[in-house]
DNA sequence: CTAGGGTTAG
């Protein structure tokens, strides 16, 4: 009897067979169909189903009619469509209909239509919300993250005289915690007379997630004083709280404390257990438990990878990456952002190469975001473009992440147009799209375009964080504006609420420093709140390089060292600033002083993209294939220069060299140099030069790129550690401002 | 018919 056109065919019950051959209607009995609603497993059967109510008259029973109606609207979040057509044909719904329409789409991913719903029922019925509705409501406002809206509906449930009901204040509870508001959160927390365990994990994973570990494990401890009993949920809050505070001691005592107290342990209590023992830095315990774990999801072996890449045991989280189940994205964005994050961009890359051959996965928003961030730092423009396009081919909706991921992968890569053309083209911006924007201009130079986009993004009422500031003030700094530096420092606290941090003192001594008011910028470090970082004493010392003030970059240098010992940035500083004075008795001494401690200046590197191929060159490298050619190429350069009277500057030297010619040959084999070469030999004539060094450029190769740029007719990009040069027609845009 | 939990991105 079950054949191909029969439409019920398939609905997999039968107490009753008669009453699944639709056609046959004499045999429906009505009592039967709300007995086969609940057996509906999927929309094709419930449409089926409602076709039978429709020919048999039963649909236009209201109460089967609302039978009919939950079924679709809590069975999968694709029947809400179908459920709210249901839903109009009911005549006068009631009460308990509404609710199940707003808690449906509360937590669909249409959760606003729930907020509209619950307007509706307002005014279009005559219903008046219960004790059931504001819990639903509730979930929709926090899954809109609308403040606005919650705190109304708040107000409503106090006028309703529903301000002690303990479900509504624990979905209050949820609802000002993930909105970041804890004051509200605990005030209504505090207000509950007899709270139970859903209002306590509430509120501790409020404290967690809002950034106050510290709160939250008092709060347990308060919990246990009061004789609250914690269960599983406690405890996932409790260990996250661990985490954040990377406190292994505490994070251990709890791991036995749900030992001892037999709180059933599920799969995700056992990942928040793996994820506390990771972030602590415990790889040993982390793994002990990752091999006990009878059940791992997707969320454990990321865990994994990911604390093997943070500890650097990259070759133990390609393990754990490589004998796991890979149809997940999130393993692939695991590693990719890992390798990303630790400075591993090439590594990066390459799994994304991977994951491109791989045919069962498709890269996602994060995978795109984090190997843009790859691009951004390789400097890697073709395969970067080459994600924009992907990105627009796949319909990708550019959310915040990569709208500013673009923007810094274009900014650091040269192309500051592009970057401002995403930037214009969005219509939404957050303040990480309008701060990656603010540090593409001021990387490129462009400081008063810079503040003045700081002044737009005012106007769209988008608060500025301390990332903007910092930008902000590197802007100030890479154009030499240091009146309008000093004024927004002096504005942070007071105007914008942001306390200046380490990084904000950095800058701003490097504004001053640079401006030559070395005075002044020691004056601000000596009245600084928080112990000056190294960074604010290298600020320092490269200010003292530029006006050449021997005994200030001592000092500077010896404090930098009292607070990071093997910074070795700092001796390379001091011995730049020697070799500038003639030192060199002072220069050698200071080189054998680091070997003797074992600190090695880090190699200068210099990468060229081309044709979507990343060429390295490190200094005098001679591993290139086409190296040969590479050298004849400089040399060709080298003379061409001279000729124009050029006398290279020795002071960039940093090892003591006896000769004078080997003194310029070690000049002539800095990677950037030999970067631009090649570039010359492989690149279209038409064609900028994109280089990217890992270090600052010496002064000898900015001169000698300058005079590249007039003689060869050729653009030159060069972005070193800091910001970016570009060199045409003989000059450079940092005006040598560096 | 109600509320709370773990990983990956700037």
């Amino acid at each position: 009897m079950a054949t191909l056109g029969n439409p019920l065919a398939s609905v997999p019950i039968s107490s009753n067979p008669t009453i699944l051959t639709a056609n046959n209607e004499q045999k429906s009995n009505p009592s039967t169909v709300p007995i086969l609603i609940d057996k509906c497993a999927n929309k094709k059967h419930l449409k089926q189903l409602h076709a039978h109510m429709l020919r048999t008259g039963l649909f236009f029973d209201p109460p089967s009619a609302t039978k009919l109606f939950t079924a679709c609207a809590l069975s999968s979040p694709s029947s809400l469509d179908y459920a709210c057509k249901v839903f109009d044909q009911i005549p006068r719904p009631n009460l308990y209909t509404w609710n199940t329409l707003i808690r449906a789409f509360a937590s669909s991913p249409k959760p606003i239509q729930g907020l509209l719903v619950f307007i509706q029922m307002l005014h279009e019925s005559q219903r008046f919300p219960n004790s059931y509705t504001f819990p639903f409501v509730i979930k929709a406002a926090t899954e809109v993250s609308s403040l606005l809206a919650g705190q109304a509906i708040h107000g409503m449930v106090m006028k309703a005289s529903f301000g002690s009901d303990l479900f509504i204040s624990n979905s209050l509870i949820h609802f000002y915690s993930s909105l970041g508001d804890l004051d509200s959160a605990y005030l209504v927390f505090s207000k509950i007379v007899e709270k139970d365990i859903v209002s306590w994990n509430s509120m501790i994973s409020g404290f967690v997630q809002g950034g106050s570990p510290e709160e939250a494990l008092q709060l347990f401890k308060r919990m246990k004083m009061e004789n609250a009993r914690p269960n599983r949920v406690t405890m996932v809050g409790v260990l996250s709280a661990c985490a954040k505070r990377i406190d292994l001691e505490f994070g251990r005592w709890a791991c036995d404390y749900i030992e001892r107290n037999g709180i059933d342990i599920n799969l995700i209590l056992s990942n928040a257990m793996l994820d506390m023992y990771v972030k602590c830095g415990s790889l040993e315990d982390a793994r002990r438990l990752f091999d006990k774990m009878e059940e791992k999801d997707i969320v454990s072996w990321t865990t994994m990878i990911d604390g093997y890449a943070k500890v650097g045991d990259y070759d133990a989280a390609r393990r754990v990456f490589d004998v796991m189940p890979r149809e997940d994205i999130t393993a692939w964005n695991a590693l990719i952002s890992s390798y990303q994050q630790n400075g591993k961009p090439k590594e990066a890359l390459a799994i994304f190469r991977e994951l491109q051959l791989n045919k069962n996965t498709k890269p996602n928003e994060v995978t795109l975001a984090s190997t843009l961030a790859a691009c951004a730092q390789l400097g890697a423009m073709d395969l970067g473009g080459w994600i924009h396009v992907y990105i627009k081919k796949q319909g990708i909706k550019l959310n915040f992440h990569i709208t500013t991921s673009l923007i810094d992968m274009y900014s650091k890569c040269g192309h500051l147009e592009k970057a401002l053309e995403v930037f214009y083209s969005v219509e939404r911006r957050d303040v990480f799209v309008w701060s990656a924007m603010i540090a593409g201009l001021a990387m490129h130079g462009h400081g008063r375009a810079a503040i003045d986009l700081f002044s737009k993004m005012q106007e769209t009422k988008v608060k500025p964080n301390a990332v903007t500031f910092t930008n902000l003030l590197c802007a100030c700094s890479h154009s030499g504006l240091v009146d309008e530096g000093r004024l927004f420092f002096n504005q942070m606290r007071p105007v914008y609420g942001v306390v200046p941090g380490s990084k904000h003192y950095a800058c701003m001594v490097d504004i001053l420093g640079r401006a030559g008011c070395l005075e002044e910028a020691v004056e601000l470090i000596e009245k600084m709140p928080i112990v000056p970082s190294a960074s604010v004493w290298g600020a320092l010392l490269g200010a003292c390089r530029i006006y050449g003030n021997v005994e200030l970059a001592e000092m500077a240098c010896s404090r930098l060292l009292e607070t990071d010992s093997n910074n070795h940035g700092a001796y390379v500083l001091l011995s730049n600033i020697y070799a500038k004075a003639g030192k060199w008795d002072c220069v050698s001494r200071l080189r054998q002083h680091m070997k003797v401690s074992g600190l090695e200046k880090e190699p200068g590197c210099s990468s060229i993209e081309v044709n979507g191929i990343i060429h390295e060159f490190l200094v005098g490298d001679n591993s290139h294939p086409l190296s040969t050619e590479i050298y004849s190429k400089l040399d060709e350069i080298v003379a061409r220069i001279k000729s124009t009277g050029y006398v290279s500057d020795e002071s960039h030297l940093l090892q003591f060299v006896e000769e004078e010619y080997m003194k310029e040959h070690a000049l002539n084999l800095h990677s950037e140099k030999l970067a631009i070469a090649y570039g010359l030999i492989r690149m279209e004539p038409s064609q900028p030069i994109r280089i990217v060094k890992n270090l600052r450029v010496c002064g000898d190769c900015h001169s000698v790129a300058k005079i590249i740029s007039k003689l060869y007719n050729r653009d030159i990009l060069l972005r070193d550690r800091y910001r970016f040069h570009h060199f045409s027609g003989g000059n450079c845009s940092c005006m040598d401002y560096w």
